[in-house]
This record gives structure tokens, C-alpha cells and sequence, in this order.
DNA sequence: AGGATATGCAAGTAACGACTTGCCTGTCAG
DNA sequence: CTGACAGGCAAGTCGTTACTTGCATATCCT
């Protein structure tokens, strides 16, 4: 029963879209980076040409899936990439078999 | 260069929706279902009623996800559950970081 | 053979999700 | 203060997706 119960299940949806998938690799390879920044190395580096509305609201999926956390300071507002939610959301269907003894 | 490059892609399309996951959920509890069987589980234990349509066209995405293997045998098709593209779909963000060490 | 069982195919509907456009709020530099 | 910069809100469009309904195919049992 916690509070962020119904959480687990959004990081599913939230790792379904392409273009969330690579603003997590743009944030792995540089974390804290502003929306502007995001949207520039997106279209720089993987082609992408969004709005910045667009990326934007893909980023508030993330945040609402933890996946990404923000931190506000001044006019900037940096976003930070959590990978706690993704340890957990695997092991539901892999067996407790253990990994050892296969003959 | 795989052949199966783009399936990596379809498994987290396959992971998004609530009822695939239930269905995995299920075959993981028992695997080698048939269509009827999950129906009927997913109906009696989870509450969800939905159409044979429904649940078969669930079971060709995880098929095409290569989530589920299937094995023909007589007018009866048997679901199994195949967790390998699950193990590498998530180390793709987590930093070799060290787990250790945070005072 | 004939009926019941198990599954497949096709088209149609309804809802959701991604993306855009336009305007508004807050922040810093001159 | 004024203008440039960073971000947020709201509504609208368009394609995708989940689900249903109806009919067809294949296999088993008697």
C-alpha cells in the first residue's frame, strides 16, 4: 500500500514511446540537462525535429513514472534520470529458478 | 546486426498494455496455456471479461514480441512464456555505477 | 458423416496517445 | 522598465490501438 503504488505500472507506458526511450539514453549519456538542451541534442544528434511542447510532455510521463526527477533553479528547471523504477519491473515474471546447476 | 533487431522495439510496446501483462503474469503462474484457459483464468481470477477476439489479439503481439512461444499440437495451441528478451531491456539505462558507497 | 470444440480472419467502432499551434507566466540582463 | 529567454497551459488534429461482432477453418469425438 504505498503511495506511489499505481506508479510501477506507468513506467510501462512510459518506456513504450521511442521518443522517451531516447531522451533516457540523452540523459544517461548527460544527466541534468535542461528542456532546451534536450531538445537540441535530440534533434542534433538522432535526427529528431520536435516541438518543444512535444518533448516537453514526454517528459512529464517520465517524471510521472520517477523515471525522471527535476530540480528547479531560477528559470532553468533540470531534469535528473532515475533508474530505480526500472530494477523491480522486470523480475515480476522471471522465475525464482536458480541460475546455477543446468546440466 | 540481428535478424530480430527491431523486436527489442516491440517488446516494450508489448509490455504497455495492463492486460499483457496480466497475461504474463498468468502463463508465468502456469505455463502451456491454451486460448480458453486464459480466458477463462484471466475472467474467474482477475475479474477482467473480455472477449476470445481480445485475448487472441494479445497473445500475436506478445507472440510478435517473442515474449510468448507457441507449439500447435492438434486443434489445441499451447502458450509458453519466454523471459529472455526481458534481461537486456533495462541495462540499457542503468550505469555501471557501483551499488555501493552513498553516505 | 456430423456436430461440437478450438482457433483464425476481417471489418468496424470507440478511445487513447502523440504532436502541433497559440497564448500566458515567470526569470534574468541591459 | 523593457525585451529576450526558459518553461507551462489549453485546445485541437490525426494516427494508432484495444475491443467487438460475424463468419470461416480445422480438429476431435461419436
Amino acid at each position: 500500500m504505498h503511495i506511489l503504488s499505481g506508479m510501477a505500472e506507468d513506467v510501462f507506458k512510459a518506456l513504450a514511446d521511442p521518443t522517451r526511450r531516447r531522451i533516457l539514453d540523452e540523459l544517461v549519456e548527460r544527466d541534468g540537462q535542461t528542456l532546451f538542451e534536450i531538445c537540441t541534442r535530440l534533434a542534433t544528434k538522432h535526427g529528431l525535429s520536435l516541438s518543444r511542447q512535444a518533448i516537453s510532455q514526454h517528459l512529464a510521463v517520465l517524471e510521472a513514472a520517477d523515471l525522471v526527477r527535476t530540480r528547479r533553479q531560477g528559470r532553468y528547471k533540470f531534469h535528473d534520470l532515475n533508474t530505480a523504477p526500472l530494477e523491480h519491473i522486470v523480475t515480476r515474471w522471471l522465475r525464482p529458478d536458480p541460475p546455477e546447476g543446468r546440466p
